[in-house]
Parts: structure tokens; C-alpha cells; sequence
DNA sequence: TTTTGTGCAAACTATTTGCAAACCG
DNA sequence: CGGTTTGCAAATAGTTTGCACAAAA
């Protein structure tokens, strides 16, 4: 565990925040400006596949990363791409995923909306 | 409605596939040679947005399109990325989004497995 | 004929990768 | 030391866009 990896986690475990490569990129330059855009890429990609963060794929936007990494819905703004974990009523879907007869190996669940601010602004 | 709109929309409509805009492109141009990649791009984002066609973004692949346009959840070869619709039990989601007390605009569910095609090939 | 859409190529965005030098154990 | 990781820059994948010309209304 590098220090460079190190910053990266600590800065996405620090917040709720669901935040895109780039914005951990800036965060982290601000503490170690030398660090490299694919450092962060790399890093985030080996926090993934540890399990020992999320990531969320977006449409028409950058991926993002969640500190939370047990499977759960996710609240997106439509306009402008916030995200807020859900708590899912823990069995709601699992009848729906055992009538399939399939192995469900996971599922992904977003719900839409407009976010308070962003209704706000119009 | 031009000439390459309507073939680009045949395709989508003719299967229930879930193709990407690369398949489509080459689906049209077995027709029409001089079909640009660029036009089935645009079509592509033309019919999405007269909710003519449904757009699914895939984690890590390119996007597919989806000719059944009513919102319904997806299930997902995690292999080879094949995609089939669901028959969502109408109101599943319904209680949970209005527990929010959201205007919850839309939503996405995608449930993942290993199709029977990929399982047989390990 | 006025608008709208096309083909082509170049541009763009998000992300990945090759490589030599720096770091960690 | 010896494998791992970095910084940098170039490469890639998927998609979008500017523009001169062609097709549609």
C-alpha cells in the first residue's frame, strides 16, 4: 500500500460523496501535487477489484466510487449527477430474482430524480 | 424520417436483441454501403430522444439499444454482455420509491448473471 | 429553395497502457 | 537488490462534432 494509494482511499472513505476520478484526482493533487492522473485510474481500478470500494457506472457522465461497498440502490440526479445511497427493504427484490430460476450473480438499481437544488435552480 | 433513419430503426425493431451501435452499423451497412458511423450515432441519439428507443449503458461496454421503450429491468450476462428484457412484477419498485417521498423520474434495474451460453463454455 | 440530414474526418472524453525511473520490502 | 508502483506521455474505445455537399420537405 503506497502513499499514493493511501490518499486515494482515505480521500473516498472520508465522505458519503459519490466522486468521480477526476474530482478524486484534483482532491488528492492537493495534498501531493505530483501525483499522476493515471495513478489515480490504476489505483481506483485495484480498490475495485479487492472489493474494497464500489464503482458506479454513469450514464453519459464518469464513473463514480462508493465507499460503501455492500450491494445497494443508489438515488441519481438527473441534472446533475449526485448520488445518495439507499437502503433497500433487504428482500424486496429477492423474489423477484429466484421466480427467474437464474443465478443472480448481483444487480445494480438506480432510481431518478430531480435533487433539491437542482429544483430549485429552475 | 430519411432513408438511413428508417433502416437503422428497422433493425432495432425487427429483433428483440439489444444491440450496440457498432452491430447496428455494420447491421446497416450490409444494406447501405455508404452509411456513415457518424449518422448511426446521431440516429441512435435522435430516436432515444424521441423515446422512440430505449438506451441501456452497460458497466465497461458500449451502450445497446432497446426497442421496447416502456421502463423495465434488464438481465445481464456479466461474460458477453448479452442482454434480455424483464417483465418487472408491475408494482415491485413502487412502494419503495414512494417511501421516499421523492418524484422519483425513472429508474434502472439490472440484474446479472452468467448466461447459459458462457456457463456451458467453462 | 429552404431546411434538414449525410459522409467524412477530425475532435473529444474517459480511461488504459508502455516504459524508464523511483519506491518498498 | 528485485519485484511493484509511479509519473509521464502516448494510445485506445466509444462517441460527438464541424463542415461542404446531397437529400427531403
Amino acid at each position: 500500500m503506497t502513499r499514493q494509494r493511501q490518499l486515494i482511499y482515505d480521500i473516498i472513505m472520508a465522505e458519503p460523496e459519490h466522486r468521480t476520478a477526476e474530482e478524486i484526482y484534483d482532491l488528492a493533487r492537493a495534498q501531493m501535487p505530483s501525483l499522476a492522473r493515471g495513478t489515480v485510474y490504476r489505483n481506483l481500478g485495484l480498490l475495485v477489484g479487492e472489493g474494497q470500494i464500489g464503482k458506479l457506472e454513469m450514464p453519459d457522465a464518469p464513473a463514480r466510487y462508493d465507499r460503501e461497498r455492500r450491494p445497494h440502490p443508489h438515488l441519481v440526479c438527473q441534472k446533475c449527477g449526485k448520488v445518495e445511497d439507499l437502503t433497500m427493504p433487504d428482500d424486496l427484490l429477492r423474489p423477484f430474482a429466484l421466480s427467474l430460476g437464474e443465478d443472480i450473480t448481483g444487480y445494480e438499481l438506480k432510481l431518478y430524480h430531480i435533487c433539491p437544488a437542482c429544483r430549485k435552480r429552475a
